[in-house]
DNA sequence: ATTTTTGCTTTCAAATTGATAGCAAAAATA
DNA sequence: TATTTTTGCTATCAATTTGAAAGCAAAAAT
């Protein structure tokens, strides 16, 4: 993976890595509905298409947010499980996720999310730890 | 101009509002280095070029993200200024800053951030504040 | 009066994204 | 066992987006 980074502001490098088009979807769907497969991810709202979904995961693989495994079960599917440098990107996930909320509405119609009443650090550590139970069930 | 939503996921939907390689530089720059004119935003680390720092301008001012104005003493320069909306992003900056420091070290010399230390709701609450003062003595 | 600066726009090339088809290995079914 | 379906991709090529450079009119500075 030859991609640059543009500069050593923090910012910049994260958006480098998680900037483009998909990759937050990506993260959204492993971290907040557990999704695990190939096909899992491609059957999302937004349709993402296979060549880019397959580019994504490599890139996503080299910079160690998830890890490529299979299950003995069985031999042809890939299971994508979230690192921990995947997990916590939770914070990020929560904030784009309340500020479409609030601001978004004039322009698009949004779904409603559950548990918005809840407080925000309290939101992202259920995120986090649901998807550690998980993984240790797995 | 106007682009559609991919879904009514309120991560997608702000994905497709800021989601693109230089919309959060641009807003990093204005709010946290209170950038105002085409001049000094085009002056960042990462270099954007004039025919995108254009369209992104306008694209977040249809969003409604900021706003464009002059000053009477010049009628040249455009200041382009936050609005609530666009000061509000400001949680989602410090989360990609934070993530960004954390784990990019190991693949980019990552920018020391100042401050590192102060908790996180406290260094978010301050950065809006500065901008919001900075707005009221301009 | 001339030069420089500003905030863009235009042009065109390069890179990225997207749609479709295809394909080999594995799994399911007959 | 043979055939069909599924899975996880890759290949191809068109469409869209991004990027580099140059240009330009109005305003400001000299």
């Amino acid at each position: 993976m030859k991609k640059e980074f543009r500069s050593g502001c923090p910012i910049a490098s994260t958006l480098d890595v998680v900037g483009d088009k998909w990759s937050l979807l990506i993260i959204r769907d492993m971290l907040l509905k557990h999704k695990k497969t190939f096909k899992e991810i491609s059957n999302s709202d937004e349709r993402i298409v296979p060549s880019i979904l397959s580019a994504r995961l490599k890139l996503l693989e080299s910079y160690k947010l998830i890890v490529k495994t299979k299950i003995p079960e069985n031999k042809k599917e890939n299971i994508y499980l979230l690192t921990e440098k995947g997990i916590r990107l939770a914070p990020i996930i929560i904030e784009l996720s309340l500020w479409g909320n609030d601001n978004m509405q004039e322009f698009n119609k949004i779904d409603s999310i559950p548990d918005l009443n809840l407080e925000k650090s309290y939101i992202i550590q259920s995120v986090e730890d649901n998807y550690n139970t998980m993984l240790r069930n797995f």
